[in-house]
DNA sequence: TGCAACGTTCAGTTTGTATTGAACGTAGTT
DNA sequence: AACTACGTTCAATACAAACTGAACGTTGCA
């Protein structure tokens, strides 16, 4: 790997830290983020340094929030991952996955404590609805997106006939 | 603090160890969230049952977030602290502000970095105008719901009477 | 059956950072 | 001027989580 591609890996996971997610992960991200073909765990250890079950642990948990990919080849026992080729609405689901937690959270407060400064109720019941209308224009904006993309991908291969 | 409510601002905390921000942080948001008044950082700090020090470090790092507002009383050489009112949207600007960070990392890296393939070329530009649209799509929504929520605050006061 | 090449798991270590107690600076009060 | 009541800062500590190396289970192959 390239030093400018060290840099830009770094930063990623630098960002990634920020965001409380593990170092590593970022830089797997941003090394798959400049990959044509997808990596095998062995690569991707290689590539970043790292033991092989950090990256196994990583790419994993990447996997799961959406952000990458695995797959498979015939007959190949390797693992590849690369991002995920939805890696967007991924990316969007699991933010809202998170909001979803603090608004259950607060709801769940609102049911059952005690509470009893109007102010405080009205102020509950403002976060929730907030987050519900977000959560809906987010969604809407994505499918339009979606819609979008679709025809951006058809324009694209249009283009390169 | 009752047993109920601590056990809310407890979730808050973990909540907010998730998205890795301090948990006392977390909690005293949650606390926040439930009080009526504003509370001084004495009051924070013993509610909480943590030093001064640690109020005064999460209640800072908490307001330059937008999610707590610092108040001042006249003749009281206090600090208080209340929930921000426009907490939703100085959250949803916080965010925008992090998503900001990881699209110019990736626009710097598509501008300096020599790409050789034209899969990730499309890839980065995908994600670039991908968090375009959205940011741009999520402040009109948030532009909407203020709108909206002006006319709720005077339906709300209007229903008072 | 023995071996080699995988990915995963787990105990142990390291590392960063949240948290604290004490010291500090400042501004009011007597 | 001495004292008190604030909030902040800082060095030291405690704690949690990332990360690692080694052991493990599995699968394909000779």
């Amino acid at each position: 790997m390239d030093a400018a591609t060290s840099q830009f890996t770094d930063r990623m996971g630098l960002l990634f830290e920020a965001e409380g997610r593990p170092r590593i992960a970022g830089r797997m991200f941003g090394y798959l983020l400049l990959s044509d073909d997808p990596r095998s765990l062995d690569q991707l250890a290689a590539s970043l340094r790292v033991s092989k079950a950090s990256a196994s642990t990583n790419a994993r948990l990447l996997a799961e929030q959406g952000v990458l990919e695995r797959v498979c080849r015939p007959a190949d026992r390797h693992d590849y991952y690369h991002v995920a080729p939805d890696l967007f609405s991924q990316t969007m689901a699991e933010r809202m996955r998170r909001w979803q937690r603090f608004t259950e959270t607060v709801r769940e407060a609102r049911r059952t404590l005690p509470i009893r400064s109007e102010r405080v109720r009205a102020r509950l019941r403002g976060y929730e609805t907030a987050y519900a209308y977000m959560v809906g224009a987010i969604g809407e904006a994505l499918e339009r997106w979606e819609r979008g993309a679709v025809g951006r991908r058809v324009a694209s291969a249009e283009a390169k006939r």
